[in-house]
DNA sequence: ATAGAATATGTTTACGTAAACATATCGCAG
DNA sequence: CTGCGATATGTTTACGTAAACATATTCTAT
């Protein structure tokens, strides 16, 4: 009765059924499947065809029992909803594909006590690598890290001690440099705006260096505000728009990222109000979009693209991971805005 | 010599090493860890502190070898660089996430023959589902999957005859009901603006319909643009720009997506163009930070988020999916944008 | 011609887990 | 105090692949 019976679970299609049809062994399947070892043209395509005519797929599970080096990478990320993970993961992605292997994903929504159990879950799966972001990690997480051995990477921040290599930037040096720009520019009541309440250690980096370097400078921190929710040009045009309100002396804001200043640009736009010369603007990340804007957004440009590659590189190449743990800083640029 | 010789490669840590630790055998810790079968609390208890000590990490490879179902489910997405894909994502990966269950993925860039391959590739892991993005494959591919038996769920899309199940919403539907909402408005010359060399398929069928729809109705294509590059802001702002300075009696722009259309508005914010009295813009998607902007978008509001949870449902639960295929389609609603 | 490498295929076995199949003990209804 | 189901643990075996270890066979250099 089951007309299309093929799998009901078990009884799946296997290297011994292929090599049946091809007159050949399994082990010769096995070679013609993983392009490795001697296999004549002539068999290598009558294995093929074998294999395409019963529907066969290699099965990497049944080779990764053994304990060999498995193709996939655990990616942990704290959110899918900020373009700069997107394209964190892209280069994770494309860099992987180029050598055969695959992330597997989790999302912790920055939950600290989710990344845990996330990478726990993950590494079920015998990954080869383990790319996490940042670098504050409990120290009994730290110690089931190494007791797996697994290969790790963290990424986005340089500032502390990674578990064994590490890519991204210093978020204390963005921070500072932030400070110093807007100092230099003449700008002294200044007021701060991230999200999440404060639960982006990265962000806090650069919050704390920031006003450490503002205060030295002359300038002091108007208010800190917290948006409710996630990141969005919703929110940073809404708590423009309260600041605006609130103080008069406002000379510059300094959003923890480019999708809250976005915002805080288009209530400038829609009001009237002139970029700089009446409030300074100054975001993060240096997204491609602020490109569609009428003024140009003071941000600072971050590697995340190549963040992704460099990890993955760490994670596919052995031979470098071989070699002493480190820390690889790629740096960031920032970006001036409207001088005008 | 090697301090911590680990794991350089073999000699894994197994569940006989967790169960001499805690003096049991090693089937009973295969309980524990499962959580399935009987297991006496004070021998879990000794199990999990074994394991704990010694750095044991359920290996979940070895049991997916012998063909039952494994944990992981296969998605592959045209693209990371687009809201609406990431929020499909964050919809399948929080329903999968409650039951155990890992997305493992690709991305195709769009390209249609990279999706075939990838899917090949993922099924290497035998992944107890598939989710793809569209309905259109090629018989080669179709039937592949079905000799692979593999539970599959297209998503986006309705239009068309599925493999398996599919969960989406009809593009041929959005098309013509945004056609006759600019028509009611009284709009007939009408812009239509896409990027990515049309390779989207899905925004095809829209403006198929779009047209068709609008030609019915006394209106008429003025022009139909293709950016250059994936969607973006900046695109928009540009074909926006391009288009009014080359039609004088346009009445409206149609843009394939919420990106796009943005850039429009942003020219028409910089330039004091005033939407919709002077040029009308639509997009699609409804995404979030059109809020930010001081005029509504007229647009179509889609149910990317729930569809990422149905597809997941879909492949989650076997019971479901053992019935008929079936289409589900979610709906759209017409956002109306500024009508003042 | 002929050794010896390169090429090409086959056989055996181990990998770590979990189903299937034992037992053994406990609780409690009759 | 008997019997039987529920609870708790152990033993054996199969899963599909790939390393390790044979053999053939075919080149190639002398």
């Amino acid at each position: 009765m089951p007309k299309s019976a093929q799998k009901d679970s078990k009884n799946q299609t296997t290297m011994t059924d292929v090599a049946r049809h091809a007159g050949v062994s399994q082990m010769t399947v096995s070679r013609v499947m993983r392009g490795h070892g001697y296999v004549s043209d002539d068999i290598r395509q009558r294995v093929m065809n074998a294999a395409n005519t019963i529907g066969y797929v290699h099965n990497r599970l049944a080779g990764a029992v053994s304990g060999y080096d498995n193709a996939l990478v655990g990616v942990i990320l704290p959110t899918l909803q900020n373009r700069v993970f997107t394209e964190v993961m892209s280069g994770i992605n494309e860099t992987l594909e180029k050598v055969g292997i695959r992330p597997v994903f989790g999302v912790t929504e920055y939950l600290a006590d989710a990344e845990e159990k996330i990478a726990m879950d993950l590494l079920k799966w015998r990954p080869s690598g383990l790319i996490m972001t940042g670098l504050e990690h409990s120290d009994h997480f730290r110690s089931m890290i190494e007791k797996t051995g697994v290969r790790t990477v963290e990424i986005m921040d340089v500032d502390g001690e990674p578990v064994s290599d590490c890519v991204g930037f210093s978020h204390t040096a963005v921070g500072t440099q932030m400070a110093q720009h807007l100092l230099a520019r003449g700008h002294r009541a200044v007021a701060y705006v991230a999200s999440l309440d404060g639960r982006d250690l990265r962000a806090a980096k650069r919050f704390d260096a920031f006003v450490k370097t503002l205060a030295e400078g002359g300038g002091h921190l108007v208010e800190h505000c917290l948006t409710e929710g996630p990141s969005s040009m919703p929110a940073g045009q809404q708590v423009t728009r309260d600041l605006l309100a609130k103080h008069r002396h406002l000379d510059a804001i300094y959003f923890s990222n480019d999708d809250l200043a976005a915002g805080g640009m288009l209530h400038c736009l829609a009001e009237g109000i002139s970029v700089p010369h009446d409030l300074a603007l100054a975001g993060f990340n240096g997204l491609g979009f602020l490109d569609a804007f009428p003024m140009r957004l003071t941000t600072t440009q971050t590697p995340r693209f190549q963040i992704g590659v460099e990890a993955a590189k760490l994670i596919a190449n052995p031979a470098i991971a071989h070699s002493e743990p480190r820390a690889v800083d790629l740096g960031c640029v920032l970006v001036e805005g409207e001088t005008t």
